[in-house]
DNA sequence: CGAATCTTGTAGCCAAGGCTACATTTCGCA
DNA sequence: TGCGAAATGTAGCCTTGGCTACAAGATTCG
């Protein structure tokens, strides 16, 4: 039998923690999105968002606090704390960058909309720098 | 409040089924490689280069029988049906055309390949269709 | 002010996808 | 040929992320 290339075994392991960090990545940005909007992210409202029902997005959240993501009391709102806001930052950033450049090689704005929700996620700190070179490029075209 | 907008939901609900067809889509388009190089895909094989223990490959080799993806006898090797065929055919190729569009917006071999194995899950026909027609325009520059 | 309504919490179910430990079958080779 | 090693199966545990049903707190309004 041939040696197992361990690369290919890297591969396969980034993307299962990476798809382990999505559903968290998702819920900080919204967070942050509604906490911008509204002053709090309420509980019914971020599952509303997020298409899922009430206690699906209770043990999320409670899984944030749990990784020191947000803080929330009974009954009131969430909100995240200082590395849950960076994340949030950076999150968004990446989602932006990964739309634009969806759109730039030509993918229809409501396709990429929706495919970059779940693509971000697989897109390392290496594969970003590209994105944004290549936007820059040809940006100043 | 504002209304809740349906095609983010519609984002999120996307990107929730797509990472839950991911490791099916791996598993079948590795039985395939090993098909391909050995006659036959072996459970420690399989189990070895996705990187994992192998009750967890058998585990998801059941789960490709009981979707009708593949068949198997105990204590031999695993084979594709021809449904199984045809979606590592299209994996696979989907596979090599992310690798291509990463490739060719500038991100390096070794971070496409990594990248690629997560990415690809994540898109759409549409949005293949875009990027085949992004690396036609640039071939032929 | 109190009752209805809305929001949140809690309990408990399920499937998927990891793992380790151990049992059993197959296979290769002395 | 038979025995030890390798491969495979099975049991059972854990976490995550869905869900429904129901309990309880908070708000709103007549
Ligand atoms: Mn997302
Ligand atoms: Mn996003
Ligand atoms: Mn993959
Ligand atoms: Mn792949």
């Amino acid at each position: 039998m041939t040696d197992t290339d361990p690369s290919q075994i890297k591969g396969f392991n980034r993307a299962r923690e990476r798809a382990a960090r999505a559903l968290l990545e998702d819920y900080v940005e919204m967070i942050a999105d509604l906490t911008a909007e509204f002053g709090e992210a309420r509980i019914t409202e971020i599952a509303a968002r997020l298409g899922v029902a009430h206690p699906t997005a209770t043990k999320a959240v409670a899984r944030l606090k749990r990784e020191g993501l947000a803080v929330s009391r009974p009954y009131r709102g969430v909100f995240l704390t200082e590395t849950g806001e960076a994340l949030a930052d950076q999150v968004r950033e990446r989602h932006r960058t990964v739309v634009a450049l969806l759109r730039a090689v030509g993918v229809p704005e409501e396709v990429a909309e929706i495919d970059a929700e779940g693509i971000e996620h697989h897109v390392s700190s290496r594969t970003l720098e590209a994105f944004e070179a290549f936007l820059a490029s040809k940006a100043g075209k």
